[in-house]
DNA sequence: CTGCATCCCGCAGGATACTG
DNA sequence: CAGTATCCTGCGGGATGCAG
């Protein structure tokens, strides 16, 4: 069989796998935005908010608890006060990141390139 | 300067950088499936459509326009009865695939991995 | 400091019908 | 075959206020 193909596999384009809701997650707007975040090393609630331009608290939150659920984020929370909370990205996750920042990156350089040369 | 951080460019955290309307797009729920279902050669319209499960014709246009926009997808329409419409990738549009197919690739295996093992 | 609850809105996105 | 047009819905996502 042809080992020719740049994506041999399938499922993705089945309407019903559950790779398309995974992928959903990882690919939605704020989620690479906090996986990229993470991959500078730990982050606390705050720091998350800060770092992240535009976010609400609410799609922290949402965002956040879907990778916990995922496996892809780890929650340590101190039990102190006032509340120390810190995020990081468990194997998996440094896994997604491997892959995403290259993209992010390159989004970033095209970016200013069409802005520079206007891509004529 | 250090040179240790895993993502050290910073522009997408800013709200209103131009990376985030480009990135936004490619990682759209059809964008990413557009993109790799060209990955593996030249489409036709009709081929896009019976390929990716679920699209709309809508959103397959929609999709496509932007692409093409956005100088990722070159559209090739021979002026023929019946038409034929191909779209295929640019050389940016490749450099985009290429960082996307791997993580399209890891999600399908962590969601079987998920799937199978109940990740518990 | 670290959140969750509530209200509200726009737009992504689906279904259907029509056209060159 | 390769689309566009229209209508309609759900939910992504913002703003604000409150709580442990």
């Amino acid at each position: 069989m042809s080992v020719t193909k740049a994506f041999p596999e399938g499922q993705v384009f089945s309407a019903d796998c559950p790779s398309r809701r995974l992928l959903g997650e990882i690919t939605s707007k704020w989620g690479v935005l906090v996986l990229i975040a993470l991959a500078d090393g730990p982050l606390r609630w705050s720091g998350l908010l800060r770092r992240i331009g535009g976010v609400s608290e609410k799609m922290l939150a949402r965002t956040l608890r879907s990778f916990e659920a995922e496996g892809l984020v780890l929650r340590d929370a101190r039990p102190v006060v006032p509340p120390h909370v810190e995020y990081s990205l468990t194997d998996a996750g440094r896994e997604v990141t491997d892959r995403l920042v290259p993209l992010v990156v390159w989004a970033e350089e095209y970016a200013v390139r069409a802005h520079t040369a206007e891509r004529d």
